[in-house]
DNA sequence: TTTTGCCGTGTAAGCGCTTACACTATGCCT
DNA sequence: AGGCATAGTGTAAGCGCTTACACGGCAAAA
């Protein structure tokens, strides 16, 4: 019973060509055929068969998304850009979520399954050998988002720059022994913050202390959780040489360092000043200066870049690299107004 | 140059029959062949068409999901859980997002498009009459998820019992006028919270102060929004009788609530007690009391729930109504340990 | 030895749609 | 009047796979 081209062309007296015709890029079809079609066709409450349809124009109306760890704020962000940008075309999302990056691979031949897709996302993921292989055999259109490669498509912010601001920041307000907390040197993301706040202190010509920076060897979200910036505060605090300001890899790490702040009797700024790293909602409710990324942005780009990669297959590659923007609150300074002003205070541009 | 089950047949020197065969529920084919067939398909690195399969068994391995505001930390839990469970299967996962309730119908269209997917959510969703009509309409399996009707399959939280027992707590801690910030009436949801408020005011013979009830208009989130929470506050702080006890139909309302309190120089919970609804990640931090709901819990079962419907259709329908719990913080009580303790005193069962 | 049955395999008919190609009018140009 | 576009429609061949049915062969039963 359910309602099939025939049944139309059947009762609409015409053939099949002409009905697919009516519902497709209405190649030469008479005013008249077409509106008898279309009305036999709501009578009948006729619609079209999705999955025939791919198999029939040899494409497919779905794009995938690889994107490890969902539950992160970051990438549902994200996701809404994509979704927002994609609800304007044919095109649905197929979301596939892996709960660590182990299970990224798994979840990516899922997602690389042939003929599923017409496109697909890859957030967040390192780009391993063997990875770039199989998304190098993709034949379809990729982007990757918040990761890189060398001939492929993907949408970045700079998290060198990020992690330079970040520091710049600190030195502006005049911190003069600054500390890292890093998560697991394993996220490529971490590693090109920790060089950003090396060269700005580099080029503050600020000299380099080694013990001032605490990396994470937490598996759990890379280091990118709360206990994993706690402990790392406990340890800086253990030191010698108490910093007096500390960019942190993340919020959630700024969050856990902020703990261990006021468990030794300190408080930022007072004390310690502290920057977290990507604007995640809490960080307003805290007061903490962070580094926001575009999130929402970056969804839409991503979004853009795969729909042209998908219009015209041949097009060269493009990588595109969002600037992050510094947010000011409470744990960097005393003149942004107390309790919880609802974005901070923004510096640069996103 | 893609590979097809016609390339490996005559490679291998059998039927395209066969070489299907092996790659499904593998009837009856000996072992020599099956491994042949294994062993030329892996070398020519062959991959099934998902669609072309689809289309072939009259059945997607696609199911799709409605969700309106997925920014919502809510849905993102809920759907973790259904990404856990549907990761074991052959299920892909379809994700519909709306902005905003007027979205959904839009949305739902497209997720109910034929021979898309074998099996949906709707997500949160007031059932309309059009909407019953349309998913009733759909031949496929169907669970609606934190949204109920009659006649169709769901997974709930009580929120009835849970605006009950957050009333009853705050009865208990001594509070003698109590007051209720509602979200929109449009809401379910925040009906039935509200109907657990009054209903656990009767059951302790208080009398129900209707000018105690604040309840927004709001189109925004329907009134789920930081701003409606503070209005009301401020509505309640400049009556008559200041309550000293105040139930929230979210989070984010409380959080307003309590930097309305705040700011008219009263604090929680010396001057007025506080709980909440959810339990957002943010709720730990301001140390917020609130009601939880079993959301990953809640996403597990209604994939479970759809799964067996799929494989089952005649099956008769099921409501799953999941129970919320309380969970007490620093906004109720002194006797929590202050700061952020990561969950608080956890009562009841979820 | 003949019968019965089952196992392993092939043949072919779809699934519901798109689209190249062919065909028939019709209108227009010479 | 004949020739030639051109617009509107139909015919049929797929898309890549699944699966009902048929068939040959061989073992067990008679």
């Amino acid at each position: 019973m359910p309602v099939t081209i025939y049944d139309i062309a059947n009762k609409a007296g015409v053939s099949i060509a002409t009905v697919s015709r009516v519902f497709n890029g209405s190649t030469r079809v008479s005013a008249n055929t077409r509106s008898n079609v279309l009305k036999v066709a709501a009578d009948l409450g006729y619609q079209p068969h999705a999955t025939a349809r791919s198999l029939a124009r040899r494409k497919s109306s779905i794009v995938s998304a690889v994107i490890p760890m969902l539950t992160n704020y970051f990438f549902v962000e994200i996701l809404r850009g994509l979704q927002d940008t994609l609800a304007r075309t044919e095109y649905d999302l197929l979301v596939f979520s892996a709960r660590t990056l182990d299970e990224v691979d798994g979840q990516m031949d899922r997602a690389l399954q042939r003929g599923q897709a017409a496109g697909i996302f890859v957030f967040s993921s390192p780009m391993t050998g063997e990875r770039v292989t199989k998304l190098s055999a993709f034949n379809e259109a990729l982007v990757l988002v918040d990761c890189f490669h060398p001939g492929l498509d993907s949408v970045t912010t700079n998290n060198l720059e990020g992690g330079e601001v970040a520091t710049r920041h600190l030195l502006e307000t005049g911190c003069e022994r600054l500390a890292l907390i890093m998560a697991n040197p394993e996220s490529v993301p971490a590693r090109d913050r920790r060089d950003g706040f090396e060269r700005a202190l580099a080029s503050a010509g600020r000299e380099f202390d080694p013990s001032h920076v605490v990396t994470s060897t937490d598996e759990d979200h890379h280091g990118y959780n709360e206990q994993s910036g706690y402990d790392a505060m406990r340890k800086l605090l253990a030191g010698k040489v108490c910093p007096d300001g500390v960019v942190a890899t993340s919020d959630v790490q700024a969050i856990g360092a902020l703990r261990a702040i006021r468990e030794a009797g300190l408080s930022a700024p007072e004390d310690i000043r502290v920057v977290g790293y990507d604007d995640i909602l809490i960080a307003r409710h805290v007061g903490l200066t962070t580094i926001r990324q575009p999130m929402y942005e970056m969804g839409v780009m991503a979004a853009e870049r795969l729909l042209s990669q998908i219009e015209v297959p041949t097009q060269t590659r493009a990588q595109t690299v969002l600037s992050p923007c510094l947010v000011v609150r409470r744990t960097t300074s005393n003149d942004v107004g107390s309790g919880e002003e609802p974005s901070g205070q923004i510096v640069g541009r996103a």
